[in-house]
DNA sequence: CAAAAAACTGTAATGCTATAACATCAAGAA
DNA sequence: TTCTTGATGTTATAGCATTACAGTTTTTTG
């Protein structure tokens, strides 16, 4: 679960607080978690949000302005994924289509286009919300 | 260009703003530009764009906190459209994807995900930037 | 038409999200 | 060791969005 190089103790904290969430988390609402093991200031969230972004064991939901650990394996190489939000129970389902991913590509070969990153996050309800 | 429904003099200020800007704007920066006309509060554009959100034609931005006019023409028809925003020059491209929807769909199907809304959001660099 | 309902407006205050600026500290490379 | 890089701590501020309340206009409908 834990990433290759060793966290800091800042990034280890606000790690922790969102492999342990069962729901996608603010900074504000991590920062809460984390104010009794030291950390003070938003930024001091921010920054280690920052790096662990970068080292893809966390994305960003952009329609959420919130965070959550990642829930597979291999996002470390940089892949497409997409997110399921269930606005009920917030239950966040990450999942990788290489499909989406391959017509996309071609999108952006036609276009000539350059993709840094791509966000597919898709709000609605969930199964267990449905029923 | 303009929807079928009269718009009212707030939503119709505010869609003029949005459609003769070349990048997306937040409601800030509409608000600044429609101080002029009358409008006082933040609170003014964003019912004025929840409004024109809700009539298809002015998008969300995600992962830009931001707002676009509609690039299309059969958006009301609420169907899955995808954005790529060059960071350099802040241009968006609104494109549509039958493929990408179709494969989206299919894994929403799988899950027994009922989909509400799909933000798309590709950041990187255009055409025109990378030469 | 007149009453009721729905939609829109105005204003102030507040809350949530994110970054700038500056000073300091710790670890690793040359 | 000296230099460089990355992490930390703190304060202040900027940027984005909503709550609450009051009033008006427009539309529906009996
Ligand atoms: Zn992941
Ligand atoms: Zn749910
Ligand atoms: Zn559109
Ligand atoms: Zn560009």
């Amino acid at each position: 679960m834990s990433p290759q190089p060793r966290l800091t103790k800042n990034q280890d904290l606000v790690f922790r607080v969102l492999v342990d969430a069962e729901t996608p988390l603010s900074a504000y609402m991590i920062l809460d978690q984390v104010r009794e093991f030291g950390i003070r200031a938003p930024l001091q969230v921010y920054r280690a949000l920052d790096k662990l972004q970068s080292l893809g064991v966390v994305h960003r939901l952009e329609s959420l302005n919130a965070f959550v650990a990642c829930a597979r394996a291999d996002c470390q190489r940089h892949e497409m994924v997409a997110f399921a939000i269930c606005d009920k129970c917030r239950h966040v389902s990450e999942f990788s289509d290489a499909q989406v991913k391959a017509y996309l590509d071609n999108w952006m070969v036609g276009a000539q286009f350059l993709a840094n990153q791509t966000a597919i996050e898709i709000r609605g309800t969930c199964r267990a919300c449905t029923r």
